[in-house]
DNA sequence: AACTATTGATAAGG
DNA sequence: TCCTTATCAATAGTT
């Protein structure tokens, strides 16, 4: 098609095969119109010049992927997915470090430990008693300089007081039911101790508290 | 180009339309060939008729994917990416909620808590406080069945004292402590008050207590 | 599916 | 790069 026939193979001339490479591109393409018109087709069309240069045409209310999504599934080549399988991987991954996570604080909260082993309770009941040391003393810090500023106002010495006085309370309650609930034996010459520390049931932050931040 | 010159739109005649969409995809398929020889492109052309029958050509030593890759970070359209947003999306999301997981789990064991408000280290305190009952509670239950069972040994039995006294010796060398650490001077009226309960200090699981399981 | 008249595409040249 | 045009290729309608 053309003043002579060709033969088809590699045109070695470079700017020869440029045009006839921008000729020919545009061809296809105008054929690729014409068919989505004329017979209901879909296409998808993705060429590289060698140059690496690309030139494109899908169909009219169509998207490459949905033409990939039929091309695959019709296929059975598995275009993305490897990629997507990735993904997924991670998901899970990350999924279950957040199960396990979930699960450790549920344990630190106290539920769901009554299929703990004896070792994993001592564990845990030590690494409470160091979160509760550090934050009694964060809490401690942040009173001394409320009381440095002297911000430490007549109203809120006596809220104070009185969260102070809950707290008490509150740890000898927890203290006393503790012995009741568990009705625990101790060994004649331990009779007097407290086993495990003494621990105060868990109170709810209703209180004044927030007026000394 | 053909026996009379047709308009570019679609054909009616269902007949009509499959053959000229047969011929003219062979048509296509070979200038794709062609252009792929002649001018040293890639090509990935993928056509599917109104009835779903898809064909498909790309260029040797190519695969679809190959060609698709390229064109993704040529035309800066997101092929997989827009397949994949959803998953991308679901990660971010479990991956900030593993974040959150993480930090809480760090603040109940007091690392970083020096930027929290008062209200929260309340909230911290009380959650730890249910904890450490729960899981005192626990280590009752599981002694009290060891005893019913038999397996208290003598030596479990003087064992088991020894780790009693510990705790509490570190009970109160853990108030003493906190007391001299903080050097918090209460109000008056609550001078003999230990805020915030009693505190032990953390302890390291080192003693017998496994031999309890 | 094959044929062929006709249009369309394009190679080479300007 | 674009236009021209002779020539070849694709294909519409027919068989």
């Amino acid at each position: 098609m053309g003043r002579g026939k060709i033969e088809i193979k590699r045109i070695e001339n470079s700017s020869n095969r440029q045009v006839t490479y921008t000729k020919r591109r545009n061809g296809i393409i105008k054929k690729a119109k014409e068919i989505t018109v004329l017979c209901d087709a879909k296409v998808s069309l993705v060429i590289f010049a060698s140059s690496g240069r690309m030139h494109e045409y899908c169909s009219p209310n169509t998207t490459v992927v949905d033409v990939l999504d039929k091309y695959q599934s019709q296929s059975g080549q598995r275009l993305w997915d490897a990629k997507h399988e990735n993904l997924s991987n991670e998901i899970d991954r990350v999924k279950k470090e957040n199960g396990d996570l979930q699960i450790e604080l549920r344990h630190l909260r106290g539920e769901d430990i009554t299929s703990l082993p004896y070792q994993d309770l001592i564990r845990m009941e030590a690494a409470l008693n160091n979160g509760l040391t550090a934050i009694s003393e964060r809490q401690m810090e942040l009173m001394k300089m409320h009381q440095k500023n002297g911000r430490l106002l007549e109203e809120e010495s006596r809220e104070l007081a009185y969260v102070f006085q809950e707290k008490q309370q509150m740890a000898m309650e927890g203290s006393m039911r503790a012995m009741d609930n568990n009705g625990f034996a101790m060994a004649d010459e331990n009779e007097q101790q407290m086993p495990f520390g003494f621990r105060v049931q868990p109170m709810q932050p209703n209180l004044q508290e927030e007026r000394f931040m």
